[in-house]
DNA sequence: AACACCCACAACCGCCGTGTC
DNA sequence: CGACACGGCGGTTGTGGGTGT
């Protein structure tokens, strides 16, 4: 257990690695690439690396990779990790997988040396997200993975991970919409259902002195959410909506038939801005995430990509086609996407931390009321 | 200058899941 | 079906630079 191949034809050097052997590794990495890195350190160019096929991965990885972006993190990335970390626990790669350009082993480090402290100096305890006088007993690490301690929302996490790993968008779609359609339907009318994503949160309960509204639809139309921010117990952040069109011209952001009790919402300039939780009691989802520009692109620009999601709705749910004419009544469906940016302080935020036209992830939901 | 201490980061270790034979 | 190899992950340790005394 542990010992690889690799590692017992000869003693495998431990230790610092000496530019020479990063020099060496990344010629290999760039003549053959990386199929087998057990083979990697007796391919290596001569004369070898002593090293063990694991630590050769791990040096690429996370250090030697092209991508990487290295340097010290931004408050926006320290937020988001805090935020994720929320939502995921200490499941770094899942964490490392919404930063561009940032390793596990980075982030991991960045939370043990500095975030951790920082959350408990702000009176946070780092584990739970939670006020530390409001967690009771000594601070073991029980909530290593803060999820986990709700059965339902341990599902839930379990069924993200495992929609992350679909290939594609589609399957995403129509496997997030079974589930959901499954969670609806064994939620009663006034029970909670979440957005099963990890980029939205589980967290603030706000009290009746918030301006929480009551978003609720009531006929067939769908209603197109984008989500690109996370809330947390210590942040909110905002996420846009886009409404259909019919729904701009409601003199409030009340849409009835459509409880989300937990959303806190703001009409902005005849845009839904929506905060924290959302909750549903019945209905359809239809999720789509985009994770990155090619995703988003593909979307925005390509007809088929369009007619895919278009057909896939109607089929599913035999609705009306996606509302267009969103806001400027030139809107494509997929267009939805790019309202994110015009949120300007979401713009900002985004080019802060260098996601903008990277990586960003999107959540639409099409919405049905049964 | 020497030492202790702290901190950030790199690397290692052990375990687990998965694929293959 | 079991054994094995391998990759991946999270926890932990090691290392080196910076700072204070």
């Amino acid at each position: 257990m542990g010992g690889h191949s690799c590692c017992h034809k000869q003693k495998p050097r431990k230790g610092l690695w000496s530019p020479e052997e990063d020099e060496k590794l990344i010629k290999h990495i760039n003549k053959y690439g990386h199929g087998c890195w057990s083979t990697v350190p007796n391919q290596a160019e001569l004369p070898g690396l002593q090293r063990c096929g694991k630590s050769c991965r791990l040096r690429w990885i996370n250090y030697l990779r092209p991508d990487l972006k290295r340097g010290t993190f931004s408050q926006q990335e320290e937020d988001l990790i805090i935020e994720l970390h929320a939502v995921l626990g200490n499941r770094w790669s899942k964490i490392a997988a919404h930063l561009q350009g940032r390793t596990d082993n980075e982030i991991k480090n960045l939370w043990n040396s500095s975030i951790k402290k920082k959350l408990t100096q702000r009176g946070i305890d780092p584990s739970s997200h939670k006020p530390l006088a409001k967690v009771n007993g000594d601070d073991d690490d029980k909530a290593a993975s803060n999820s986990e301690k709700n059965s339902d929302s341990s599902d839930l996490q379990s069924v993200i991970d495992k929609s992350m790993d679909e290939s594609s968008t589609l399957k995403k779609e129509i496997f997030l919409n079974q589930f959901l359609t499954s969670s609806s339907s064994c939620c009663s009318s006034n029970s909670m259902g979440y957005l099963p994503f990890p980029q939205v949160s589980f967290a603030p309960d706000y009290s009746s002195s918030s301006q929480a509204t009551s978003i609720t639809i009531n006929s067939n139309p769908l209603l197109w959410l984008n989500c690109n921010a996370i809330s947390t117990p210590s942040t909110t952040l905002s996420t846009s909506m886009a409404l259909p069109p019919s729904y701009e011209e409601e003199e409030d952001d009340t849409i009835p038939g459509w409880n989300t009790g937990n959303w806190k919402s703001i009409n902005d300039g005849g845009r839904i801005m929506l905060q924290s939780t959302c909750s549903f009691d019945s209905g359809v989802f239809s999720c789509l995430e985009l994770t990155s520009e090619k995703d988003v692109q593909a979307h925005l620009g390509g007809e088929m990509e369009d007619l895919k999601w278009s057909e896939y709705l109607h089929g599913a749910f035999q609705s009306q086609p996606m509302y267009g004419d969103l806001e400027t009544g030139n809107q494509s469906p997929m267009n939805t996407v790019s309202t994110l940016y015009q949120n300007q302080q979401l713009q900002q935020e985004l080019q802060a931390s260098d996601i903008h036209g990277k990586r960003f992830h999107s959540v639409s939901l099409g919405f049905k009321h049964l």
